[in-house]
DNA sequence: AAGTCGGGGTA
DNA sequence: TACCCAGACTT
């Protein structure tokens, strides 16, 4: 018996050692595997579940999606990120209602021309959904295949990633497509991880060239390392009471299309700030205590401003800003360190003996 | 080719 | 603390 290519490696170990019981798996359903996919990208697998599970609930079928307020979706999405991800979601079932009168497009040019799919996601949904022979190349199939032939480079860099791509298109077996791609991913998650590898257990060990040149904790090539620009913000908590001061934020940049704290520059005077905004007269309280918030490209050191609004002023209609009780502002669209911030404290008060804030080490 | 876009898991 | 994760999109 011949040795056994890398794909029926895979396929043999997917089959015995893989994962099955993912709720996105035992479907064909190509709704409930692109929400999967789309909530996947860039997002661990545990990390996803509950989120996916309450979407579903909600959003059961691509009618309804396509039929939501854009909040209502972004509110689900709410403590997930990239938050792109969920508008282009949003604006994509409603596309396949426009123009494929609801039914999910079949063919992948149809599935890529999606706003939010890319190539490796169009060609999870073709395989997973329809069976099709496609080629993916996500953060774990990018570690096994540096791994296994020995690809060196940092997988960013644009002539790296076109080699991996060349080898994942090489690789594909002729049946068995969906074993083969499920084992990949399997694989990188539960074997082939960045640190502490199970090599002992990985069917591809034999024909590993990171293991036989003891390369495997220093493939993939790491990130160069860049020293992340920091930034200082003031969000301003205007408690009326029980109700909070919220303003959507614009659909571009940091945190687009979320209900957010109204946000000043550092040492601005806050009550002028808001007299000036908002039209309103306030009460300046003792400020919370400052804490840190790491993005991809940059950190936002935060000092939360609570002020207590005299008098509620009518808000300017269309401001794009609106008073909610705070058990309603706990259902919108928040982003995470604004939810921590009103779950932890109310009028300017802190609800716990010991203020347990986000990151509260600055 | 480089920058933008979150939050959490993990060591 | 620092890195990475079922990446896509814009410039």
């Amino acid at each position: 018996m011949p040795d056994p290519s890398f794909a029926q490696r895979v396929i043999a170990w997917q089959r015995s050692y893989g994962r099955h019981d993912l709720p996105w798996q035992g479907t064909r359903d190509p709704y409930a595997i692109w929400v999967s996919e789309i909530m996947l990208q860039q997002t661990q697998v545990t990390t996803v579940i509950p989120y996916y599970q309450r979407f579903m609930a909600r959003f059961p079928d691509i009618v309804s999606l396509a039929g939501a307020q854009e909040d209502a979706v972004l509110a689900l999405w709410s403590g997930l990120g990239y938050y792109a991800r969920a508008r282009n979601l949003h604006a994509a079932a409603q596309a396949v209602v426009a123009t494929h009168g609801g039914r999910f497009p079949q063919t992948f040019d149809a599935i890529l021309a999606l706003p939010g799919i890319g190539r490796s996601t169009a060609a999870a949904i073709a395989v997973f959904a329809f069976g099709q022979r496609r080629a993916i190349l996500d953060g774990n199939v990018k570690r096994i295949l540096a791994r296994c032939f020995g690809v060196s480079g940092w997988p960013g860099l644009p002539a790296v990633e076109k080699q991996l791509w060349s080898l994942a298109e090489s690789l594909l077996p002729d049946s068995g497509i969906e074993a083969y791609t499920q084992g990949l991913m399997d694989l990188g998650a539960t074997i082939c991880t960045r640190n502490r590898p199970a090599c002992e257990a990985c069917p591809l060990q034999p024909i590993c060239h990171a293991d036989r040149h003891r390369l495997t904790i220093s493939l993939p090539t790491p990130r160069p390392d860049k020293t992340l620009p920091q930034k200082h913000t003031m969000l301003l908590l205007l408690w009326h009471g029980s109700e909070i001061l919220l303003e959507k934020r614009p659909v571009h940049g940091i945190w687009g299309g979320l209900w957010s704290l109204p946000e000043a520059e550092r040492g601005v005077d806050a009550r002028q700030f808001v007299r000036r905004r908002f039209g309103l007269e306030t009460e300046l309280l003792p400020a919370l205590p400052r804490f840190s918030h790491t993005f991809t490209h940059f950190r936002l050191h935060i000092l939360p401003q609570p002020l207590r609004v005299s008098a509620k002023a009518t808000l300017p209609p269309g401001c794009g800003a609106l008073w909610l009780e705070r058990a309603e502002a706990l259902g919108a669209a928040l982003p995470a360190p604004v939810r921590k911030l009103l779950a932890t404290h109310d009028e300017g008060v802190s609800r716990s003996q010991t203020p347990a804030l986000p990151g509260s080490r600055t």
